[in-house]
RNA sequence: GCCGGGAUAGCCAAGUGGUACGGCGACCGUCUCGAAAACGGUUACGCGCAAGCGUGCAGGGGUUCGAAUCCCUUUCCCGGCGCCA
């Protein structure tokens, strides 16, 4: 959600931001039910205050022994009407945050403009591709060849984009997590294991309307979805609250199982456990003062890429487009690692400056002093590690001549000083 | 799952049909060289240039001229019983 009174006296600013993002969005139908809004607002507060006087007058009347039934007949005229234009209100008020739920944040002044992934840039690299010898294999072959994965199994009990892991390979991705959180730990993150299913008013604080269809996992019978990442359900963990100033930034680190539909990929990734319905994940997840969220956000880019760099995992970062990034966010960088079987960069990080989008849907504010009106926060987050996205690209860039996997030294202590699988 | 008791502002808390009592904390001001104390004010949201007005008693619905208060319903919390990794 943006500011109201934004879209009311910059309509401008609004229509640039639809204009480089190429969303159709009815802002002229917005901001007039905007200002039909307010109208009736006005409308009903004064026919209220009539009714607040006619009911103390016909209290004071009654306590004096006084005959109230001509001033009664006026207090049911006045409660009709009221409730006439109430009902109206209603459905304006309705036709309203409809609009406003779904327009899209604004995108920070930095952000290249395109339609696709093909304008993202490229801000920086780190690490060296590794050379092999001989002929490498992909994470299905060799998670198939090592007993690691079994997917046509997960397939008959789950179906698609679903796996068992096994073995060594469920002792690797639990010592990723558990890696993964004493890292940030040491950073003096507070670690959360959050919900793994979430109201629909929460879900509707962190995700847009358009993503529920395509992303999340709806429970029947129940007022309850699966989570599509720990993001979701820490976002709404303030909601409705006032937070005092001296308390932020708030660091959480999120652990979680992570549940998405992947309805709209059809056909992409189909194999291997590269794009899958659930996966594990650590989130970064910080809500900060509006004017140090940009340094929150380079601090958490930069979290992840020490992350990577201690794991030897060599990685681009990539500054995505408008037409690549997500609705909620202002600002996105993901990080791409190098995934030999696939010859290529594939995405593992996804870091988002929300800016108060999120905060604004969920009524988290916070302020300084009792005395002083409150603000709404912004609201960080960034993938610390999806496990099975790491798993691949470490059996991938691992693989050794006689077929087995190298484990990163960060990990070998999680394992035993096991070194290989 | 069953029975009983609850949910009021940042916290505590009064209020059984007629303008949400009071206390604590925090913040601002007066006083002071400064502080404490004392005193006054502020401390949820919306509309409005403003003066001001309205909304808000867990959520939703109903009864009534009028609902924190009465009725129905949902959620959550506490106690007891039951079940259970």
């Amino acid at each position: 959600m943006l500011d109201p009174k934004l879209i009311k006296e910059s309509p401008q600013i609004i229509q640039d931001m639809l204009k480089a993002r190429s969303v159709e969005f009815d802002l002229v139908g917005l901001i007039e039910s905007d200002q039909k809004r307010r109208e009736f607002i006005i409308k009903t507060d004064e026919l209220r205050k009539k009714k607040n006087q006619v009911a103390l007058e016909i209290s004071q009347k009654k306590k004096k022994g006084e005959n109230v039934s001509s001033i009664l007949e006026e207090m049911k005229n006045v409660s009709a009407k009221l409730s006439e234009l109430e009902l109206e209100q209603e459905n304006i008020e309705k036709s309203y945050s409809k609009l406003a739920l779904t327009i899209p944040n604004l995108v920070h002044k930095s952000v290249p403009v395109g339609v696709d992934e093909s304008s993202n840039i490229e801000i920086r690299k780190w690490g060296n591709i590794p050379n092999f010898d001989f002929k490498i294999n992909d994470h299905i072959d060799i998670s198939e060849n090592l007993d690691l994965v079994d997917l046509e199994r997960a397939a008959k009990v789950a179906g698609a984009r679903f796996y068992y892991l096994k073995n060594d390979l469920v002792r690797l991705n639990q010592s990723l997590i558990h890696y993964g959180l004493d890292f940030l730990a040491k950073k003096e993150y507070s670690l959360i294991q959050p919900p793994y299913m979430i109201n629909r008013e929460s879900m509707e604080g962190a995700v847009i309307a358009d993503d529920f269809e395509e992303v999340i996992y709806k429970v029947e019978e129940e007022d309850l979805y699966m989570i599509g990442t720990s993001e979701h359900a820490m976002a709404a963990m303030h909601s409705n609250e006032i937070i005092e100033g001296k308390d932020l930034p708030l660091r959480y680190a999120g652990v979680s199982p992570c549940f998405r539909k992947e309805a709209g990929a059809h056909g992409r990734d189909q194999k291997g456990i590269f794009r899958v319905h659930q996966f594990d994940k650590i989130e970064q997840f910080v809500f900060s003062r509006p004017e140090d969220s940009w340094n929150e956000h380079e601090k958490m880019i930069s979290v992840a890429e020490e992350f990577y760099q201690s794991l030897e995992i060599p990685y681009r970062v990539m500054l995505l487009s408008t037409g690549d990034m997500g609705k909620v966010s202002s600002k996105t960088y993901d990080i791409e690692a190098w995934m030999s079987g696939q010859n290529a960069y594939r995405e593992i990080v996804s870091c988002s400056n929300c800016l108060d989008y999120q905060a604004r849907r969920l009524k988290i504010r916070f302020r300084d002093k009792t005395n002083e009106d409150t603000q709404y926060l912004h609201t960080l987050n960034s993938t610390l590690i999806a496990t099975t996205r790491i798993l691949v690209a470490l059996m991938e860039n691992g693989q050794t001549k006689d077929g087995h996997i190298k484990i990163p030294h960060v990990i070998q202590s999680y394992m035993g000083n096991q070194k290989e699988i």
